[in-house]
DNA sequence: AATGAATGAGCCTTCATTCAT
DNA sequence: AATGAATGAAGGCTCATTCAT
């Protein structure tokens, strides 16, 4: 019995990581699985060793670009207002890299809407859930006032994220600064008004 | 000259509706010529009589559908904070019907993002404006504090309205009520905050 | 009973010119029953009543284009080299009206080449027996010397006037003045030549 | 890695070679990418793994079936005289399947005049050229009298030849023996004439 | 495990032609 | 006599997918 030459698990996320590369540049429109085969210099019929069709590629593709991006681990510390703080320093120095990327998520947000991939409602879920616990775990601090309720504030707050975000890719004179900055003092106001 | 037996706008526009149409149920991606001839009983060919082409026709739908959604003019009595109000009141008592019609939006709105249809930028540019020109009207009727920055929190506001219609898309169970007044108050304090 | 408001004969004839026209500015690959039909701002369908088919238009514009276009008449008193002369000459200081004239010969040409419009040999037929009684004359008046074979010589200086014609559309830089000389020299010694 | 079950470069030539035979049957303007792939039995879109679209397909056999025909290498020890003799001869005793090849050549011709296929003018023009030295070698040789144009006499001579060969196809009855000796009798006492 | 080659299904688009009025 | 409107038939091309090797 000879070892495997290629690990098929590494080869799958080579693949994997082939395809988000792709949708980075060209988006889930105008992706061909030929692109894909291209980049990683390998026959097409190869990727339909790894994955079922298109579909299944491109389903698994978004589940890792998702499990890689959100990981709010050593946030724990932070307060609400601090991560959302961070959240939007981060959408103002963002790289071309990370603006590509960011090209993947509209991608992956509009698909689910759109219905093709319903699975993926999880995520956002998941991301709104974490900032729930957030509010209250800061309300119970006396960070944030008791009125507010913590399910229909995270609703819009991350709403204007979304929002913000595509705002961020559409407009090539995007303010970030004013914008972000309007945007934090309403926020706080809000949640500390007494 | 025989008179006309066809009233050829009528049949334009009867063209136009039905691509909306076919465009709310199936969405940008799968839409068809085949399937919106065969939505009104015509051949495929006559609607290249019509139109140029496919994206002429999609343009022309997108133009149309967006100049009958945006009729903002008898608003122009509404204060800033009356008028979001009566938008989110539209958001709650949506019909299935205008649930459908809310699909084209977003199609119509990723396609621009996506650069597909550049153009339709300035439908969205030309809302903000309008926003703009609202809150500085209400600034110097004393109802909005000088302190905010018209620009930047039009630009925030109405990312959490494109954020909020897509969530009242993608969500079955979207409790509206609460989330809408919650971003309500929080606007209303910001921008009333002495 | 009223009279004709529209000649019928001359509506047809409106007809043909307006295709021998687009013909000159479009080809025989690239014209279109609607080209003719703008031209002269009728409807499409107006042109089906007064000819069978595109093909049949096509071919009756050829027949009325290549009888406007062949007529000998006033040069019976001309020699045969006089002729020749008298048709490079033509040649030469053709207008661009006549070079786009040209490009209809052309099409005629190699569509009767290629069997599409077969029945045109006999225009081509009909021009080489008028040369070749032209021979004969000389060859009687003594200005050709016996040994000639009217036919045969015909036959290959017909060649060269097509193939002269050819290469006049299609190189910019055709330096007629030279090439006519040359040729018109040939000719002479040939026909002369004790 | 698996070796090539077929060869691509053999295939590609299948292509090309079935191209130009469907090409000397219908004619360039009747040709479709449907009857090449069925003279072979070959899918349609096979073709487009070798070819990127008709026209390059088209242009690729006509660069392969010139390539074939001109090969005038081995005749560098014959005179312009012996040379010209030669291509009679040719014309004269060419098999139906040649006579079918020249279908092809008008087709490329023909396409050339209309600007299709602009860049196979070099064709022409390398021929012309080649022909020129050839008269220039022949004038130093004194074979040819110095007073000839080597250019201008190239030139009509040349398009003798292509009328001549659209004459071989055109008629069904074209005395080619006669109409040869003729041409080659003028062209020889133009030449040598002191 | 890898892939070269092939393809079917399907889409957009063009254009000559028809036919009721 | 004229034509507005409609269309069938056909062609070019794309792309995900298969299958033998």
């Amino acid at each position: 019995m000879t070892p495997k030459l290629v690990d098929t698990d590494q080869r799958k996320r080579e693949i994997i990581e082939a395809t988000i590369f792709v949708l980075s540049e060209k988006g889930i429109k105008d992706i061909r699985i030929t692109d894909i085969a291209k980049k990683l210099d390998l026959g097409k019929s190869t990727i339909y060793e790894y994955f079922k069709n298109k579909d299944d590629l491109l389903k698994q593709s978004f589940e890792f670009f998702l499990q890689e991006l959100y990981i709010p681990e050593a946030n724990e510390k932070y307060s609400f207002l601090e991560e959302l703080n961070y959240i939007l320093d981060r959408y103002l120095k963002h790289t071309d890299q990370e603006l590509k990327q960011f090209n993947v998520i509209i991608d992956i947000f509009f698909a689910s809407i759109k219905g093709d991939f319903k699975e993926f409602d999880f995520v956002f879920n998941d991301y709104i859930n974490y900032m729930v616990e957030k509010i209250k775990k800061d309300q119970q601090a006396g960070l944030i006032r008791k009125e507010v309720n913590p399910q229909a504030a995270v609703s819009w707050i991350g709403a204007t994220l979304d929002g913000l975000g595509i705002q961020l890719i559409m407009r090539d004179e995007f303010n970030g600064e004013e914008i972000f900055s309007s945007f934090l003092e309403a926020v706080e106001v809000y949640l500390k008004n007494k």
